[in-house]
DNA sequence: TGAAAAAGTCAACAGGTGTTGGCATATGCT
DNA sequence: AGCATATGCCAACACCTGTTGACTTTTTCA
């Protein structure tokens, strides 16, 4: 245990930003009050992090540790996505915090093409699944505006889906968004 | 023409807000630069709006014209109403005002929900649709996600999709939320 | 134990923010 | 033309932001 007490404020640190990037977006949240809240001076963020941008990217990182497909049966991918992605949210902040800045802040924007664009789309292809990109963009729609009505803004009837209910909505969804052939092809 | 002047700046003003905002957000959009991109100074945009919470309310103003479904065929409602909701979005940038700001500021959160829960839910239930609130917060998850993943996030495959495309993809899940019976249902 | 290094505190900086009041200019009416 | 009024500009305010450097305390280890 070679610095013990400064990993636990390391760890605070971060702790403290993901809570203030998740509920308030990256310009509203303050170094002061993320320092505050890990009770510790704001100069120690600094000294630690080395800035607020850098702050950020550490407490934005984020894996979505996508299931494989393989030996899914067709009809059911939809529903095994969707409770996996739905778990994922709720297990992991991380992912409240990309939603909430990603809209203002470029390089959290860049962090959610990677997430939803670049995770997805080798998942899909390895499960032999045709245009793997435009299917994993049409459920990056589903799945982050699902997201965005129920974590953030709140819409009551989305709130008040259980999650049984979200994916029996959803599911059918996604399962077409990787099934049907592209209405674009011959 | 009493006084013409003056409501020139007035939309001046306006027009340019609404610029920054879609741009850029309620915080990082700043009176300064509004007033810079509408060639006037600063002190004039709290004269004429009082202040910035007060511009952004009237810059946010939008209504989304739902129109009327009764005579629409049942298989057809997804297709009608996801081409209605994508030409809205293009042809008035307050869509994308408030998308990009109802993250961080409550009271364009507020707004958005008023649009599409108060707006949407009373059109379905004068079409006679059963659960028109849960239908239309669903339907609220896929229109929100899919302007969040075109015009914010800017996901590639989203973006290169046509008009038309992307209705034959999201028409066909907003006619299976406006039809299919609720799951929850006995 | 004693010295070197780490961890933490404090005050201040430079720049940007919304907002205000005083002053100049232009406009419109009689 | 002459004046009241609407319109506009300027400078300043009080506050908040990220960030820095000097300083003190605590910890570490030879």
């Amino acid at each position: 245990m070679a610095e013990k007490k400064s990993d636990r404020t390391r760890a605070a640190i971060l702790a403290a930003a993901r809570e203030r990037f998740g509920a308030e977006g990256y310009e509203r949240a303050t170094i002061r009050a993320i320092a505050a809240d890990a009770a510790i001076d704001p100069a120690m963020v600094m000294r630690y992090y080395g800035s607020k941008e850098k702050l950020f990217a550490a407490a934005a990182e984020f894996d979505v540790r996508m299931p494989e497909l393989h030996d899914v049966p067709k009809e059911r991918l939809g529903e095994v996505l969707v409770r996996h992605l739905v778990e994922r949210w709720e297990e992991d902040d991380t992912l409240r915090v990309l939603l909430r800045t990603a809209v203002t802040n470029e390089a959290a924007a860049e962090r959610m093409r990677q997430v939803f664009i670049g995770q997805l789309t080798p998942t899909f292809q390895r499960a032999a699944i045709d245009q793997p990109a435009v299917r994993a963009g049409l459920i990056a729609t589903q799945a982050l505006g699902f997201a965005l009505c129920r974590y953030i803004l709140e819409l009551r009837p989305v709130v008040e889906l259980t999650t049984d209910e979200a994916i029996a909505w959803l599911g059918p969804t996604v399962t077409r968004y990787l099934t049907e052939p592209s209405p674009s092809a011959p």
